[in-house]
DNA sequence: TCCCCACATTCCTAAAGTGACATGTCGAAA
DNA sequence: TTTCGACATGTCACTTTAGGAATGTGGGGA
C-alpha cells in the first residue's frame, strides 16, 4: 500500500494532476518507488473515493487537480510514524549470486564485473541529480538531498561489494 | 519471474519436495527473495507442466520430490547470464524519508532513529547466519559467504547513513 | 490557419505476491 | 494405544504491479 502513500506525499506538497504526478514521480521518486500511470490514475480515483484526496478544480482537457484532505495527511502521518517499514527488499541481481555455481567461473566473475558496472552508472546518474537538489529549500529538496545520500552510499557500497566478490571467485 | 528462477536454482543443487525448499528458502533466500508457500507449490506446478522440473519420486503422505531437467537448468543459466537485473528496487523505508517534513522534526529524528536500530539489529542476524555458511564448501554455501557479505556491507551503509541522516534533521 | 505535440485521462489484461483456509498422513513419545 | 506435532500439498480471494491501448483536447509555432 505504498503507492498510495507515495501520491498522498507528493500531493501534502501542494496541488496537482494526474499528469503532474507523472511528471514529479520521474524526477523525484522513481528511483524508489516507481509507478506507471496505470497504477497513478487508478490509485487517484481509489484515494478519492476514500476521502484522502478531493478535485479541487477542473481545467482544461479533462484536468484534475487534486488536493489532499485533512484525513489524507493524517494517514500520510500515521503511516510515516506508525507503520514499520517492510523488513525485506528482493533483489533479484543479489538472488543470481546464490547460484552463480551454476555457470562458468569466468560467466560468474563477469556478472559481477558487470554489476559493479551498471552500480558505477547508476552513481554517475545519481550524482547527475544532484544539482536539481543541492540548493532547494522546499521539503522535497531537503529530504531529498538525504535520500540521495542513501543512495550515493549504498551505491557506493555495493559496487565495492562487486569489485570484492569477483576477486572471490576462485 | 525470478520466483521460478529461485526455485530452479535450489532444485539445481539437489532433488527436493515443496515442504524441503519451503524450509530453503527459509534459511537461505528468506532475504533475498521471501516466498509465501502457496506461491511456491503454484510455482511447482507450472515449472512441472513447462518441463522445467519433474517429479523424480513419490513418497509418504504425497510427498513429490522434484529434480531439475536438463531444459531447466538451461533456463536457469540463461538467466543468470543474458537477463539483465531488474534497475531499481522498492524502498518504502526510503520513501518515507521524502515525506518526513509532515511530521514534527522530533519525529523525524525518532524515525531515523529507529531505522539505524532497526539495521542494527538485522546486521546482528546476519552476522548469526555466518557460522552456518562460514566453512561449507558446498555452492550454496560458497555463494551464500559473498550474499551475506553483500547484506553486511549494505547494512553498515544504511545504518550509517541513518545515523548520519538523523543530525542533517535541524 | 492548421497541425502537431504536449497535455490528460480511462480501460484492459495478465502476472506476481499476500495471507488465510482446508485437508490429510506418518511416526514417535507419553 | 492414542494423540499430537511435524510433514505435506493444495485452493481461494484479494491486492499490487506491469504494460499497453484507446481516446480526446488545447495551444503555440510554421
Amino acid at each position: 500500500m505504498s503507492l498510495r502513500h507515495a501520491v498522498l506525499g507528493l500531493l501534502a506538497e501542494g496541488p496537482a494532476s494526474g499528469y503532474d504526478l507523472m511528471k514529479l514521480f520521474d524526477v523525484s521518486l522513481s528511483n524508489t518507488w516507481p509507478a506507471t500511470q496505470s497504477q497513478l490514475y487508478a490509485e487517484l480515483g481509489k484515494l478519492a473515493d476514500a476521502g484522502l484526496i478531493t478535485v479541487a478544480a477542473e481545467g482544461p482537457r479533462g484536468r484534475k487537480e487534486y488536493t489532499i484532505t485533512e484525513e489524507g495527511l493524517a494517514e500520510l502521518r500515521r503511516w510515516i510514524t506508525d507503520v514499520e517499514p517492510t523488513r525485506v527488499t528482493r533483489s533479484d541481481m543479489l538472488l543470481r549470486v546464490f547460484f552463480l555455481a551454476q555457470v562458468r567461473p569466468e560467466q560468474a566473475r563477469a556478472y559481477l564485473r558487470e554489476q559493479a558496472a551498471v552500480t558505477a552508472e547508476r552513481l554517475k546518474h545519481l550524482e547527475s541529480i544532484r544539482p536539481f537538489v543541492e540548493d532547494g529549500t522546499d521539503d522535497l529538496s531537503r529530504y531529498g538531498r538525504i535520500a540521495l545520500e542513501y543512495g550515493l552510499r549504498l551505491g557506493r557500497a555495493q559496487q565495492e561489494w562487486a569489485e570484492w566478490a569477483e576477486n572471490q571467485i576462485q
